[in-house]
RNA sequence: GGGAUGGUAGCUCAGUCGGUAGCAGCACCGCACUUUUAAUGCGGGGGUCCCGGGUUCGAGUCCCGGCCAUCCCA
């Protein structure tokens, strides 16, 4: 008598929610003695490898070719005593064709009450249904791992930009696009070692903890070490321990890994980004330029098949040598006139503050000229430009021009409006390197405090002599961005940080 | 930091002038169905309308504050 009402009750509850529903549901199948978290599978091909096996053999072939597969189960169209599936694995999505004569009564049942998203494996034979869709016959099945939630709609999938970003695992499940773009990124950068390894390039590891954050200006991490009792910081750029390396008698190395830097978040920032930086004795900021046309043109063919970047009907970038190269000053006069460097501090600062552009009193000439580069030109160089001899303020850590003392050896890659990779002449003379970071400090004013201490025994390797050198860093996530056409760093980077929910 | 837009069922989305939230699609539960493929047909269940205040007889809707996100700007 109470049976019924008990069943009633559980029924109830469960409708309530689908979680609800699958947790019970699961009980019920381990009490029954099932292990619904299976083990290793034995055995297993991919699905592209089952299709390629049946596409080689010949239309009239009376041969069955067996197979087991195994993924996520993606949809379910029950008819009766039979029932269609689709499978998806890593590369691919096979459907499973499902008789009740075929598994006998009690495992067509099973596989009837198994649920979308359920991870399973079958084992069947390929052949093509009456509409033509290659298909696996199952002739066995096993569940490997239970859903208790339900996937997102199998349409549209998961469109809410927040959630594809907190819960990367749904997105990917979902949107094969997005599966398809991390594969790119891997492989890409893939073959930036493959490239550089070739060259005699070797790979190192430096510090990401680090007592002082130098190589670069911007605002580190900060955190603490409790066995030395003492404050460390992220890294917020490899630089400086690399060319150690350099004095240390390593002729080329790089390093591929993150970097930190505690400034905000945009389109074009995360916190913690990937950058590639390599160092190559006995170089300089012309060997840096040829070997990255090189490398990004090489990774390029192998990743993309092409040059041709095509981010929509109006913007296409085209990876093809030479990239255009442009002294800084060419830029400025381009933009501002020929005469721009002639002119009074009071007229430059009237034509700049003419294109729109904030132009504090304390902006001298260099200042105000860099606000033009930044916030008018930068951004409208689409095609690969090199932009030279830079003002040396910026660049503390490199080599001075041998013609003009007031600008550095350097290059700054440009394409589709990004910095994407600077290159430098390394300055390995310690004594200008001293007075060029006293004078970066003096620059950044007093709010820096500890962070902008000097690297003394950063300093103390260059009196050991550090060979000339070219160096060049290369802003992977960006490199990504280009080659696969996203416009936000967040869609190239698996798990982008995110405000914390209370 | 500023501006715009958004947050409603597990997902994708409607919601008019302030009047009980939508027979919504997918998903879920039940029934039928042995070549379907966004399967189909019939029946059913599911809501902290982001959070907190306010106005009002009455707020998903109007006002104020907050949280999170997207886009644009500095």
């Amino acid at each position: 008598m109470s049976e019924p009402h008990e069943t009633n009750l559980e029924n109830q509850q469960c409708v309530e929610d689908i979680r609800g529903q699958r947790v019970q549901k699961s009980l019920r199948m381990q009490e029954a003695g099932l292990n619904i978290y299976g083990a290793r599978v034995e055995g297993i091909s991919k699905i592209e490898e089952l299709r390629q096996a049946f596409l080689a053999l010949p239309e009239d072939s009376e041969e069955k070719l067996r197979f087991k597969i195994a993924g996520r189960l993606m949809a379910r169209r029950l008819m009766g005593k039979s029932l269609f599936a689709n499978l998806k694995d890593q590369n691919g999505m096979l459907q499973l064709y499902v008789q009740k004569n075929a598994l006998g009564d009690e495992d067509y049942e099973f596989f009837k009450d198994l649920d979308i998203g359920d991870i399973i494996c079958a084992s069947g034979y390929a052949f093509r249904t009456r509409s033509g869709e290659l298909s696996l016959h199952v002739e066995s099945f096993e569940l490997l791992s239970k859903i208790l939630r339900p996937l997102p709609e199998k349409y549209h999938g998961l469109r809410d930009m927040e959630q594809r970003y907190r819960q990367r695992y749904l997105d990917l499940i979902m949107n094969d696009a997005v599966r398809r773009c991390f594969e790119m990124r891997s492989r890409i950068i893939a073959e930036i070692r493959a490239y550089l390894n070739n060259k005699g390039f070797m790979e190192v590891e430096t510090p990401m903890m680090q007592t002082l954050a130098g190589g670069a200006a911007a605002q580190p991490f900060k955190t603490h070490y409790n066995a030395l009792g003492c404050t460390m910081y992220l890294r917020i750029a490899p630089e400086l321990f690399l060319k150690r390396l350099l004095t240390g008698g390593f002729e080329k190395v790089y390093e591929i890994g993150r970097n930190f830097r505690n400034e905000g978040m945009d389109r074009r920032h995360n916190p913690e980004f990937t950058s590639l930086e390599l160092y190559e004795a006995y170089s300089d900021c012309r060997g840096m330029m040829e070997l990255l046309e090189d490398m990004v043109c090489q990774v390029a063919e192998k990743t993309l098949g092409t040059l041709e970047l095509k981010h929509s009907e109006e913007k296409c970038i085209s990876l093809q040598r030479p990239w255009r190269r442009v002294p800084y000053e060419d830029l400025i006069k381009e933009k501002m006139g020929a005469d721009w460097y002639e002119l009074d501090l009071a007229t430059q600062r009237e034509k700049a503050a003419a294109l729109g552009l904030q132009i504090s009193a304390d902006m001298d000439a260099v200042a105000i000229t860099h606000e033009v580069y930044d916030r008018c030109i930068e951004g409208s160089l689409i095609q690969p430009t090199f932009v030279t001899r830079l003002p040396a303020f910026l660049v503390p850590l490199a080599k001075r021009c041998v013609d003009a003392p007031e600008l550095v050896d350097v290059y700054e890659l440009i394409i589709n409006g990004q910095e994407m990779s600077p290159g430098y002449s390394e300055l390995n003379d310690p004594a200008e390197q001293r007075s060029r970071f006293d004078a970066q400090n003096i620059g950044c004013g007093e709010q820096e405090g500890e962070v902008d201490r000097i690297d003394e025994d950063f300093l103390c390797s260059l009196e050991y002599a550090m060979p000339p050198a070219g160096g060049l860093g290369l802003g992977i996530d960006r490199l990504i961005m280009l080659l696969s056409g996203e416009e936000s760093i967040r869609d190239v980077i698996l798990f982008p940080q995110m405000r914390p929910l209370k």
